[in-house]
DNA sequence: AGCGTCATCTATATCGTTACAAATTTTTTC
DNA sequence: GAAAAAATTTGTAACGATATAGATGACGCT
């Protein structure tokens, strides 16, 4: 089936201006549909958008016959006339570990957007410009309908921003700012408690945590989660200084290797990112220190990775997919609805 | 910074329809910059395309003023009017495993589009929908300038019908269609040409490799690849029968689980995934074999997971940022060129 | 008849931009 | 100094959809 030279010029490359049915390969138009019924384009437009003043039967036939020629809305029309883009915005630093972290969520959106006529966009953030430009920009310019952002910090800009214009938004992760907005967080807090509370169980006498950077709201949570552990059980802790989460694989690897090199080594890991947990097992693997025996590991899954890795880790379970199915559906609801919805979900740690 | 409320109903909430200097944050278009400067609006546009018709002064003045006042043009209206979407879509279906294939090519793509007019969309393609259908959807309704997609097959449908309509696209891996068009492809012939003859020099008798599903061209490049190097050699080999690198690695590590209890075992692997290098490795752990010794892996590595993982891994690095960052160029060029730039990469193995 | 009510349908204007042809001004030429 | 040529600028009409207000006809009531 070929549709025309639909390559260089477009549609704009055919003269055939006669409004009549010359071809059937014109691109279909509410005109077309207009008149083929000997309707008014007006008409046909309410139509089809179930208008109770167009009497059934009329909807109906439009219905018909928009099918029938395979009529679809023009989106460049519909954003111009009405202001809705029929978008959302997915911002993120796209630097390999976010990305493969947004990866599973990604698919939890473009799950929810299945279906409705919104589309993902993934609106780069380049970690060399101010945190909110993306954000402010696709307001400005009113690139999408909602925006969907991570990583959110306790005083965050984008929320700030987004909240002052009213803009439809979600954001993965919690503020600690005054006005309620929606969110979707995962418990943070419940993992790095839950991970110290295992390891303790296990015979760890000292624990160690990398934490995501500081100014992540979940950095706090995690840390309050692991020190409320450590305090509870009265063993002994240490925080990594150097690292985060965020630095990279090997800067991780040989920041551990040094430290389990020195003396009053902890025996208890707690790592919140998947790659960056293997690099403290290959640390500990370059010591010759027995994973399971000598030390112990827990670290956050959010994919099947760790269950290929052996020895077997023990591992808390993050769905991100589920969150990004969560985030499409309240933000789909926020846009939809006339009248703020607050909503506000953290999903637990199982 | 107030935008005023963007939130439910848009611009569209003002009614100051006096079109004087009310409030400076009515959204400006060219109708603002022409009664800012007094010219018409058609001068303007010219102007700002920078057309040599008009006067270098008034150009001068007008972008002066477009940028003072933040003039960015409204998108949807450039889209009705020229048929151009300023959008590329990547068509990927949103599983795990392939999304996660993706990442790293998001990242080149984003990289390549910074800075010009081009926004990434992703379009998912769910797999009970025939693999054509995003692919016409999107040139029906013209949703995007151009399309990028992978996982190219032999006689590939999406390519015949972009072709035969002329649409800028372009994919990662080849077609074994007669007629040329423009592709990114990783030589996947070397890449297991070149395991294979690495275990072999360590002295591997019997080498088995897991392959992509046969329907994509790259499963022949490998298959061949693999096959060149054996005969050559004329060692023992084994391919893959019940799993590819498509199955889930916790199938893959069943299944080579099982194949490594049974007689007649292979002493090289050869994985072209790398999560299912893990359930390789995961499988003769299970088996209690040491890897190097009692077997040998060559895996592709496509991020620095590999780096982590301990033992060391043989690898074969695919650099897939890059592949994305050329594909985006390509199409680029593709898009803006009036003439078809037939264009063929094939980034080789190191 | 005359008038209002209801159910349908339609004409017009507009969103912001660009293509096209025509109009205006300036400069050149004889 | 007038006509021709060149250099600028401008008006009008789309692109395809929708919001608003208005038109049409059928029907019932007094």
């Amino acid at each position: 089936m070929s549709l025309g030279d639909l390559g260089e010029k477009g549609r704009r490359a055919k003269p055939e201006r006669e409004s009549g049915q010359a071809g059937g390969n014109a691109k279909p138009t509410l005109k077309t549909i207009a008149e083929l019924t000997g309707l008014a384009v007006t008409t046909v437009s309410r139509a089809l958008a179930d208008a109770p003043q167009i009497a059934l039967e009329t909807r109906q036939r439009v219905r018909q016959v928009a099918s029938e020629i395979g009529y679809l809305p023009d989106r460049a029309a519909q954003r111009l006339r009405t202001g809705r883009t029929n978008v959302i915005s997915l911002v993120l630093d796209p630097h390999e570990e976010i990305l493969s972290y947004a990866t599973s969520m990604i698919k939890g959106l473009t799950e929810a957007l299945r279906g409705t006529p919104y589309h993902l966009v993934i609106t780069p953030h380049f970690s060399d410009t101010p945190q909110a430009d993306p954000v402010r920009h696709i307001m400005r310019n009113r690139m999408a309908d909602g925006i969907i952002f991570t990583r959110t910090e306790p005083s965050d800009e984008r929320v700030k921003l987004l909240m002052e214009n009213n803009f439809p938004f979600i954001c993965h992760g919690r503020t600690e700012l005054a006005t309620a907005h929606p969110y979707v967080d995962y418990d943070n807090y419940g993992f790095a408690y839950l991970a110290a509370r295992k390891l303790i169980a296990a015979g760890c006498r000292k624990l160690f945590i990398i934490l995501p950077p500081e100014r992540f709201t979940f950095a706090h949570h995690m840390r309050h989660g692991f020190m409320t552990a450590v305090r509870e059980e009265g063993v002994a802790f240490e925080i990594a200084r150097d690292v985060t989460l965020d630095s990279g694989s090997d800067d991780i690897r040989d920041y551990l290797f040094r430290r389990m090199g020195e003396p009053g080594r902890p025996d208890g890991f707690i790592c919140g990112g998947e790659v960056s947990a293997l690099s403290v097992m290959a640390a500990a693997y370059d010591h010759h220190l027995e994973l399971g025996k000598d030390v112990r590991l827990v670290a956050k899954q959010t994919s099947g990775l760790f269950d290929q890795i052996r020895p077997r880790v023990e591992t808390i379970y993050e769905d991100l997919a589920e969150a990004g199915l969560l985030m499409g559906r309240l933000l789909l609801k926020r846009i939809g609805g006339p009248q703020p919805i607050d909503e506000m979900r953290v999903l637990q740690t199982v």
